[in-house]
DNA sequence: TCATCACCTGGAGA
DNA sequence: ATCTCCAGGTGAT
């Protein structure tokens, strides 16, 4: 019989744990209140009582709280190592981001740390967003495809994105140009939306899948990298018939991923959130 | 198809 | 102080 997650302590979201998860970077607690940029969009949120402000008449949804968190977390509950999973980080939530901030955030997050990325992403926001005032503070928004289309890659190296600078533009310009389009991306089944996503130049499997699972409404993304990779070597690679201890081919990526599916469910992904969060927090030195 | 390697940059550790 | 090493990968041989 599984454990059933069905007190509130599971259903409430966790704010702390949630933004500190690696889904999001442009986010800063000041005074206790959580503030983010989300695209155009900006969000404050307070965790007692919890509260929602959003610069936007029409807020995003971007808690994810139309998700039925106690059918997924059933769901999702198939071993003790999930199930430990979701018990110490109760609250823990997948987040509906901004497509084109979360697909440029992604690109910049290759070979880097989270560190790092922050800094990249706040200083695109500042030198090519748009200057804000919200609930008395400054904000910049994250910049749209057009404004990053039309800058100089010296612009971008400014900003510190080192190699990354031409993933970003030329992504950008796809974004504009509407060689990718995140609407259509979002209505295509999770295969064809990946092979897509592949196509432009600086996303790779793993980006892709941080992209759909993040932005796209495709939760069963899962997206593998070096840490998940370690999970799968530590816990999983009985159950995943040894194919975890392979190095990350694209065939062998999509082999994993296949029986991640076949064994975690639709909502693969918000189980790779969990198992992330652990062995990250596992590993403590200040990952954040 | 697969294994190697270079890659910008900034921060941590030696 | 100065250096090495590495970080949520990807693209090119």
């Amino acid at each position: 019989m599984k454990l059933p997650f069905e007190m509130q302590e599971f259903t409430r979201i966790n704010l702390d744990t949630t933004i500190n998860s690696g889904q999001v970077f442009l986010w800063d607690k000041i005074d206790g209140v959580w503030y983010g940029v989300n695209g155009t969009e900006i969000l404050r949120v307070r965790q007692n009582p919890f509260e929602i402000i959003s610069s936007q008449k029409k807020p995003s949804d971007f808690f994810r709280q139309d998700d039925n968190i106690e059918k997924i977390l059933n769901e999702i509950n198939k071993d003790n190592l999930v199930r430990s999973a979701v018990k110490r980080f109760p609250g823990l939530r997948l987040l509906r981001q901004d497509p084109f901030q979360c697909y440029i955030s992604f690109i910049c997050s290759s070979n880097s740390s989270i560190q790092n990325i922050k800094q990249m992403l706040k200083r695109l926001c500042h030198k090519f967003g748009k200057e804000t005032y919200f609930e008395g503070r400054e904000f910049f928004t994250f910049p749209d495809a057009e404004k990053l289309t039309n800058t100089h890659v010296k612009d971008l190296l400014s900003c510190g994105l080192g190699f990354r600078a031409k993933y970003v533009k030329e992504a950008a310009r796809a974004a504009y140009s509407g060689s990718i389009e995140f609407d259509f991306l979002k209505k295509i089944d999770y295969n064809s939306a990946k092979q897509d996503l592949k196509e432009i130049y600086g996303i790779g499997n793993k980006v892709a899948d941080c992209i759909l699972l993040f932005s796209l409404e495709k939760l069963e993304a899962f997206p593998i990298d070096i840490w998940t990779q370690r999970i799968l070597q530590k816990y999983y690679s009985k159950k995943f018939s040894g194919l975890a201890e392979k190095s990350l081919t694209e065939k062998n990526y999509e082999s994993i991923h296949k029986k991640i599916l076949e064994y975690f469910g639709q909502y693969a992904g918000y189980s790779q959130q969990f198992l992330f969060k652990m062995e990250r927090d596992l590993n403590k030195r200040n990952w954040l």
